[in-house]
DNA sequence: GACTAACCGAGACGGTACGTCCCGTCTTAAG
DNA sequence: CTTAAGACGGGACGTACCGTCTCGGTTAGTC
């Protein structure tokens, strides 16, 4: 099992580059904020998530937010991709279908679990602020596509699909699903979807001769 | 060709019965708080709109527009459902690979010309308002689902899908993508989407012999 | 022309004992941080003078500039002080509405030439803060009075006033006027009103016989 | 006994004008910011009052008071006008050194319970906000220096002074002397002060003979 | 034709959160 | 031991909108 974790925090918060000189960041006012983000997210629900809360929460100073996230949605992003750890792990199986199959129950058990107010939290936001949606896609949208890609190339490779496929394409195929039951909620993203999106991009045409 | 249309006002605002005595519902006020939000709209983008704006632009009053609306995303439903007249034509052509072609093209070519950050707005304001969620289902999802079917069960009938298909899920695996896509924005919504969703769903094992 | 010069720094800001050992104070960040407040003063106003503003200007730490005064007027005050080199002439003419006139004369010309501004925010600090309000008595206030002191004591001394003047009130009736006039900025403070505050105090009753 | 009465409330708030339609001006919350402005400066001093802290007293609305009045400065002036309904009584006695005594005694009395802090802060505000001190002048200083003017021009009239007598300079070497120790908090604003006034402008050489 | 219910515009209300400024203190590394 | 740098917790600022609440003034039926 490989792991993908290059989503560095740089993405989302470089607002200055880190000078030698001067009194150093805090570690713990940083923890301090993501716990309070989290915490009010699992609490409340995004709409509870102020960065007036965070502060207090987090008996911080709202500059502090500021100086070193953009958005509240940076820092629910952050929160959320730390605490998870975000590591997507590419399962080793031998065959696509039981790898996708695998591939994607894991990551649908993780949207069960909580994670799905957050990500449709997230993913309104980067509909209104344009910075946000680029450190979105840098931090959490690309690193799973990638994970993704992984798999759905060794399919090729492995000659499960065929050699033409459009792997970027597919992707859509896969996560697109995914994403429209999350944000519609007019059914679940359960491991009956995970199985039926497997069907859908591995039995078709090209393999069957 | 048919239409479905059914998108009745009555879901997103019915605040008050209509009394039959008094001053009726300005006709006029009503036309411009919907142009106002439009324009706003497409002027200055999703974060413009605040009903504060409309009220000014459209020279009302604040509780002309609370009165009819329960929040701003129902106005901008409204206001987009309205002027785009909504119908989903569902085209009559033969065989199911020309008609989900056709009915997707059309589809993608409308969100192309300016639809695409109205209904990213909406659907963004459907994750942070469970009361609008409701009406976007079933003013604006709903419709477009339900002309969708038509489409697929025809092919069903017509032995161009196998007889026991998910057509829910067939649903989700076209709409799905496009979503994803408008909303991420990291590839076009266009003709060329429509065949390899066209061709996703078509070109399966069960029709293969 | 003798000259009253006692303003001691050190009743500004002693904060610390002077310890032979470490570092020396640097006088370059002590006359850049004087002219960075003069600077602001002039360009700005006093509204703009913030001690973050002038350790920006300075090129210094804030720290360094709470380490050698206490607030911003004492800053402020120091910089005037030390930039006016502050003497405060006393004439000596011959008779007391000669000397009189010269001494109010001057002061009022000191006024008409940008310091009254700093001056007029140096009193307001000063109704604020009552630690500055004692060194701006130290400093400022009480050097003038002594100065006018010394001029109308010898013109108790030459029976130009009568042997009972209350010297403490006249001094009052004096600059009274004028701090009032520099206040409330009804009236100039000029030479007509010099003349006049001679007049006042000196064509009186007791040296009328 | 007559009265001056004439800054009228408009000077400090005409924000907007009064129009007839709308919702009217809360007589109620008006009055509460006004208590709570003065509740806070009595108990707490000038340092104290800030809008935060006087909307969170009134349990008012911060945007409820930027409506109204344009600074802090502003509601402290008017609530302290309003609560003094601010009447300048000008005595009528006979002899203008009886009625200038005993204007000052008055006036000067006054400053001795509770007034003096609160001008004090008026004053020094007034001199880092252009705009607050036309206000401060209009509302406070001039009707003050009306009703000084009344009495000693009465007292021109009488020839108690001199036919060419300089009234407004007289003004000054009056209010002056007081604003002075008001202000530098030096020596006491008292009745003593107001006989040595009083002295100084009326046995002057003119009246001599 | 007067009454009256429901609408309309305008705009003030209490309130929440925003993002910024500046405070005065602290914690570094460098000199 | 001071310095420049700069982050820290904190408090207040003035603003934007929220959704609600009066107002005075229409605008239709209904009586």
């Amino acid at each position: 099992m490989s792991t993908r974790d290059e989503y560095s925090a740089a993405v989302l918060a470089p607002p200055r580059a880190r000078r030698t000189r001067g009194r150093p960041r805090s570690q713990h006012a940083r923890q301090a904020i993501l716990d309070a983000a989290l915490d009010l997210l699992e609490r409340d629900g995004y709409r509870a998530v102020t960065i007036e809360a965070i502060a207090a929460q987090a008996r911080v100073g709202k500059p502090t937010i500021y100086r070193w996230w953009p958005s509240k949605a940076a820092v629910v992003l952050d929160a959320f991709v730390t605490r998870a750890r975000m590591q997507v792990p590419v399962p080793q199986r031998g065959s696509l279908r039981e790898e996708l199959g695998e591939f994607l129950e894991t990551a649908f058990q993780t949207l069960g679990s909580g994670a799905a107010p957050i990500v449709r939290g997230l993913m309104a936001e980067a509909q209104t602020d344009p910075v946000f949606r680029q450190a979105f896609w840098d931090i959490f949208i690309s690193a799973r596509r990638g994970a993704l890609a992984e798999v759905l190339e060794r399919g090729v490779q492995r000659r499960e699909l065929p050699e033409n496929t459009d792997v970027d394409f597919l992707i859509d195929a896969i996560y697109g699903p995914m994403w429209y039951r999350l944000l519609v909620q007019h059914a679940p993203v359960d491991a009956t979807l995970a199985h039926q999106l497997v069907d859908l991009v591995t039995v078709r045409a090209p393999v069957c001769p």
